[in-house]
DNA sequence: CAGTAGAGTGAACGGTGTAAACCGTAAACG
DNA sequence: CGTTTACGGTTTACACCGTTCACTCTACTG
């Protein structure tokens, strides 16, 4: 079998690829039970020594890096899962049933969100903001938010009516993402979701790092709230307690 | 001088006193350079050695504590010499200055904000939780809308509108505080300063940590965003072209 | 004055990320 | 086919980390 022109991957490369999803298997298995990640365990639970590992990533801060892409990916398709118990004419429910499944996630993935979603980019900016921008929880995200408009039609804030800044960033984003597929006119749209996001990260952060109530955090009562008051922005006003019962429920109370 | 009654401190204790501060200043020192805070590092600038620093703190987590302690009763004092920048009669004004001296400082000592403000609680439950009930900046917030209730008097939620978990949190708070001074009827104030907070923290999280259009962290309109939203809930409806030129003004733009 | 408690030191242990030199083997090339 | 290259891996080593232990010296106490 002399020499098939483009196997796609040679078996190098195959081999080469199977062992990074190995390192991030091993670096999710650590993060399951510790907070910190290190290089020499993962190399250790690898069966290899800490230095082979800079065969395939060039200093501790890519590995951490490469894992919470690979987690942040992971743990989107079980968004994406949660949206999709509601069928597709119901987009109000996939974005609350996708936000109410990323804060039950956090909550039980402790360490793995804070490596995705809690971790300083710094000044390692250039490579950093690469993976960051392209993450796909924000593009489940706005997806789903873009639904919500498209079936409920809400307000957009218009480029213009927003503050120069804003409007820069909306106009030529450095989060490209599919953004770029948004007319001018639905530009604004990220800018909800920007709003949105903000105030769901906060929620969230503060009760994974158990900077609340544990009563509160127990109830999800502050999630659900922030939820509620949120839902007029996207034109959900009227959704509200069918919403809020989709939440009780895939929160389990 | 025979035997000084009780000299309040003693000799020694002085020293100690002042030995805990220079420890304190010189792990500031170093967060201000670097975002990692060591044992070692803050002996050597203190002309120890690391195990010295064991008199004074039994753990490297114990000192991150102390220092976040430290820090935050700190920074606290900035945040009120904004809020005392506008009059008594200001509450509104107060409260706004406040928090956006709190933003301006996290977005300038991004590691001692890490330390303070978002440093997971996680297992070492007990102490920790000692330390962050007591937070200075926290009673500072509660106490300023405390302040504009008294001014503008706006709706406090009834304990018997809000879910049990949330009432118990309320009636019997594991954040202490100045909050047994609030009468029944006054403890949905505390509920109001939590949403407050949480919103707050979300913005503040997500600049610092550069998860944000930098443009956008930049122009701080995101911030002023969250803070605008939030007015109606504490009946400043009304006040919010005033409240945005202080915030402005603050942010120096 | 004797005794003791406290502050500080030095050495050491196990852990971390990282760099360099080295080695076998699998792929690539003439 | 044989030769060469390059890759995946190991060893060794370095500097740093938190922490422990045994020890010294000094200042306070009875």
């Amino acid at each position: 079998m002399p020499h098939p022109v483009d196997p796609v991957l040679t078996r190098r490369e195959r081999q080469r690829e199977t062992t990074y999803v190995d390192i991030v298997a091993a670096s999710r298995e650590l993060l399951a039970e510790s907070p910190e990640l290190s290089l020499r365990a993962v190399a250790a639970k690898m069966g290899m020594t800490a230095p082979a590992l800079y065969r395939y990533v060039a200093s501790y801060q890519e590995l951490v890096d490469l894992v919470a892409y690979e987690v942040d990916k992971a743990a989107t398709v079980t968004f994406l899962a949660a949206a999709d118990a509601l069928g597709p004419d119901d987009a109000a429910g996939r974005l609350v049933a996708a936000t109410t499944e990323f804060r039950q996630w956090a909550l039980s993935h402790p360490h793995e969100f804070a490596i995705a979603f809690a971790n300083p980019v710094a000044e390692a900016a250039c490579t950093r903001r690469e993976l960051i921008t392209q993450a796909s929880s924000g593009h489940l995200l706005t997806s789903l938010i873009h639904d919500v408009w498209r079936q409920v039609g809400f307000a957009i804030p218009a480029l213009d009516d927003l503050p120069p800044a804003v409007r820069e960033a909306l106009e030529d984003p450095l989060i490209p993402a599919d953004v770029e597929q948004l007319t001018r006119d639905q530009r604004g749209l990220v800018w909800v979701y920007m709003q949105g996001w903000t105030q769901l990260y906060g929620v969230v952060v503060l009760e994974v790092m158990g900077h609340m109530d544990p009563r509160v955090i127990e109830s999800g009562e502050m999630f659900i709230d922030v939820v509620r008051r949120f839902a007029p922005t996207v034109g959900l006003t009227d959704e509200v307690p069918r919403l809020e019962r989709i939440m009780r429920e895939r929160l389990g109370r």
